[in-house]
DNA sequence: CCTATGACCATAG
DNA sequence: CCTATGGCCATAG
């Protein structure tokens, strides 16, 4: 449901798609080892003030997706998720130093 | 169509 | 470090 289609070209696909299905295709192409916050997925997204609909989009996600939602963390670095623990573990998955629920953003954060 | 809801964010105290 | 507040507006129902 969340796999991401490409049919055409980027700028076309952004004029098509919605917001919801650009935040999928922005929390997609996050590299491993690097973390996004809401806010800049919403940016990215075209929509600078929408970065708690992220977290809402992001929460609908299926039990299953293989999207990785848990790179995205909030501006100070924190975990918001209500249920950190499985995101901590899986950011160190990736390598990634949590410490408390934090992460440093300077270090991981994506830079497009 | 109308309304409530948010895994946010910046700011103020 | 913390809590409180207002803004934001697409989405879900």
């Amino acid at each position: 449901m969340d796999d991401i289609k490409l049919h055409t070209d980027e700028p076309r696909l952004a004029a098509l798609l919605g917001f919801r299905e650009r935040v999928w295709q922005l929390v997609a192409a996050i590299p491993r080892g690097h973390v996004a916050t809401y806010g800049q997925i919403a940016t990215l997204a075209g929509s600078p003030q929408q970065s708690r609909l992220v977290g809402r989009i992001l929460s609908r996600l299926p039990t299953d997706t293989r999207l990785p939602w848990y790179r995205v963390i909030n501006a100070h670095g924190k975990i918001s998720n209500p249920n950190p623990v499985r995101q901590q573990q899986l950011l160190e998955q990736d390598g990634i130093e949590v410490k408390l629920y934090r992460v440093k953003l300077p270090a991981y954060q994506w830079l497009p």
